[in-house]
DNA sequence: AAGTGGTCTAGACCACGTT
DNA sequence: ACGTGGTCTAGACCACTTA
């Protein structure tokens, strides 16, 4: 429980005319010292007094950064004893919104996506889970996902065209979906929820995954929102049993 | 798109004296606000400005509680436009960390748990995913959790005997484990990592949940953290695949 | 008594979108 | 030009823990 002086922490290096915000700095600079190894876990961190007079800040921007660390679990705080840093996760930071894709990137793992099928459709009972419209289009597309050339998920994704209407095949098929659609359309996505559950795999499910029919499989099915609430995307995915496992941070 | 007159809102009534922080005692407000049906989504919400002369606080105030609501999905804002009501999350609210008697609750089904061991064991295997030490005592409860008198679950969890040392019988086996160090040992839950596959059910869980054997079902393994980060908590979980799914829901 | 995190004030300037 | 949310300041008092 020894506490590191604030002067063997190297200079800060503030920018204030630079667009990031002082607190998002200091913040990435907090962190680094964590990461760093400078600390042990449990260990005194400064206080905030301190960190105020060290970063030449005021404390509601030091709290900002303390704060969004500490609510990500790298810190923890107890009234009237001080901060200390918590012991670093063990897994990869999920249980957040991320793409197979991204996913797997986590992992270092090289993943093919093979496309079935793409373009418009109408199907009446996805088009009411995303809008109440029940003849909304949407855009389809089907892809088997594969690891090290093994396949490991069957996708079909669908999209309300209303939201991506000129979606290019190209952006939709490769790369994040949700980086074009924040990037290209200006949408912010918000959260999704996700059932997960766990049967035999269907015949067709079997051939195109390379399993014997009735396998265990996981299905799950995901609606995503945009930040207003609205539903823009619905997937529904079929995992081979032995090959993948999910796993979800929760919090709180 | 239309707003609402802040004055046909109702008196304000802020406590000053209270322990409950200006904040949460605003953040209530506006929340009934908004599930009361005063609002529409994306109807434009009162500005902060505006809220900050209403409820008679200074701004940051008014920023904290309008952010907890905008961070939970009631509330959006976008810059320069204003903040807007969301729309409202159709699933009740998950992806937190809720004990399996709590999420039932939710759900209002009738549970029960059926005791098959309890006691203090040594296992080096859950032990060092606990600890360092392989030695540890553990308290080890293994249960078959029913819902409406049919079994659905079959659950091991272990905790360490060091964080909760003369735990009573009664209160692990009744009632929230969660509640109950929380409020006696004053322990504070920080967050858990749980991993979900799909296997074919063992034959000694296929006679305890009365399926046969081979059937699908969900295997999940929960690793829940103290706000410190270190590990407090083992469960391992079979689920019927049939009876069973899971609901996640993932944020940003 | 001194130090800590938790809350709160009354201002300020900025970036952005609408009018 | 004006209103919006986003950031920031330099203070203040409180509740709590430790010495």
């Amino acid at each position: 429980m020894m506490s590191i002086p604030l002067d063997q922490l190297g200079v800060q290096s503030l920018d204030r005319a630079s667009p990031v915000p002082l607190y998002h700095q200091i913040k990435q600079t907090l962190q680094s010292w964590i990461s760093s190894g400078r600390f042990s876990p449990q260990d005194r961190f400064p206080a905030e007094r301190e960190l105020e007079e060290f970063f030449k800040v005021s404390r509601v921007t030091i709290r900002r950064a303390v704060g969004e660390l500490a609510e990500e679990g790298y810190l923890y705080r107890e009234q009237g004893k001080g901060c200390f840093v918590a012991r670093p996760r063990m897994e990869y930071e999920l249980g957040r919104l991320t793409s197979f894709t991204e996913d797997m990137k986590g992992r270092a793992l090289r993943t093919k996506a093979h496309v079935l099928h793409f373009g418009v459709v109408r199907d009446p009972d996805v088009a009411l889970r995303l809008a109440e419209s029940e003849d909304e289009e949407l855009i389809k597309l089907v892809r088997v996902r594969s690891i090290d050339d093994e396949p490991v998920a069957l996708q079909s994704a669908y999209v309300l065209r209303s939201v991506a209407h000129d979606l290019a095949d190209r952006s939709l098929i490769e790369g994040s979906l949700y980086k074009t659609l924040e990037t290209h359309y200006g949408l912010r996505i918000g959260y999704a929820e996700q059932t997960i559950e766990s049967r035999a795999a269907a015949d067709h499910e079997a051939v195109l995954l390379g399993i014997r029919s009735h396998t265990p499989v996981l299905a799950l099915e995901r609606l995503t929102y945009l930040h207003t609430g609205e539903a823009f995307e619905f997937v529904r995915s079929t995992y081979r049993g032995d090959k993948y496992r999910f796993t979800v941070a929760l919090r709180r």
